[in-house]
DNA sequence: AGTTGACAAGAATTGCATTTTTTGTCAACA
DNA sequence: TGTTGACAAAAAATGCAATTCTTGTCAACT
């Protein structure tokens, strides 16, 4: 649950409680108002801190940028992990949730400051560790998928576990753009996991 | 194939036929350029005319952009139709087809401009129209996928067909906005169809 | 670990004037 | 149906100066 050393931090301690804390507040304003058109001051004023503390934590912008859009990614690909690895709940279910997750859950707070951020990203952040963060994605994708007993019916319809979970990502993007709500979102995404997967059964 | 009186005009004569040659050579310019950049002299010139010839046959640069988006839509929804009717076709590769058709084949076209020419669609053409058209597409979806034997298959997932042809678009609009090129989305619908579908079956 | 105040450099915004491009409509003509 | 040339009005692009905002970094202090 605590920030991974995979970001490069030592394990958790009170100054990075306060970091996540930090992170957090930056990622609600970073949403609502963009990157560029964030400053500092805002971050600092809902982190409850000086501009010149903030500094002291993050050395610039840019990097408070990338370590909040790193945090978000880690924060949503952990809570996806969580949702898929719990059997005590039916597959499709546990798909919609983690996907809502991943994409849904962010659509109300970003809004349409969506492009301007994704763009943003691609130039602050390196690429190589967005994708890697999507690949672990599909990679607890694909296992819950076989956990779940979907390798069978992958067989039958001839294609891979791999595709599947590609498939219902696709699906995920879709409808994100095509909804203006995560409630929709969630609503719509339940339909679809249902319309791929099949009904929920009990231990699947 | 040519033209519906639908969009409001007279059947099929050597004008109308001029007019959808000026239409598919305006769709190129504004898919090129966007809507603002665009020029009526460019399209004037594509459609090898004099930009006063041009206003002959639309009164203005967004009268023309309305009836070239209507245009588009059409001829998307005649040829994505025609593919789903066609039952020598196995139905994975029909959906597929139909989709691409639907949003694959303007990916190239289009790329960078596809935000602003939304844009300005949903600004200078009727947003009824539009979803008209998208839902007469979700129409000829439902049909195809009843006579392909999908029904059976829906009753076995609990969901019904007009939530599986919802997916399957959904399923698309994902793929385009992931996808760099037309070739691209094409391959990767193909296996998302035979995913949702299953593998295609004689007769299906 | 944090505060405040101050500061230079850079970025973004604003306002305004200028120039260029484009639109939409003429008339004259084939 | 089409052409060309011309035209006013609107729109868009360009340039520039003034100004305000923001960043990043001080030092001094708690």
């Amino acid at each position: 649950m605590s920030i991974d050393r995979k970001i490069g931090r030592p394990p958790a301690g009170p100054e990075e409680l306060r970091r996540c804390g930090i992170l957090g507040e930056a990622l609600k304003i970073f949403a609502r108002f963009g990157f560029r058109k964030a400053s500092m001051e805002q971050v600092a004023e809902a982190a409850r801190l000086s501009r010149q503390g903030l500094y002291r934590h993050f050395p610039s912008k840019e990097a408070l940028f990338r370590d909040s859009v790193l945090f978000a990614l880690h924060t949503s690909l952990s809570e996806a992990a969580d949702i898929l690895a719990d059997r005590s709940l039916p597959l499709p279910h546990r798909v919609s949730a983690a996907l809502d997750a991943w994409v849904g859950k962010h659509i109300d707070a970003v809004g349409a400051n969506y492009p301007e951020l994704v763009e943003a990203a691609s130039l602050h952040v390196e690429p190589a560790r967005i994708s890697d963060f999507e690949t672990r994605l599909l990679g607890h994708l694909v296992s819950a998928l076989r956990r779940g007993g979907m390798a069978t019916v992958c067989k039958d319809r001839g294609v891979t576990l791999t595709q599947l979970a590609d498939t219902l990502l696709a699906t995920a993007l879709g409808l994100r753009s095509s909804c203006q709500t995560s409630d929709e979102f969630g609503r719509r995404m339940a339909v679809s996991a249902k319309v791929v997967l099949g009904p929920p059964r009990v231990g699947g």
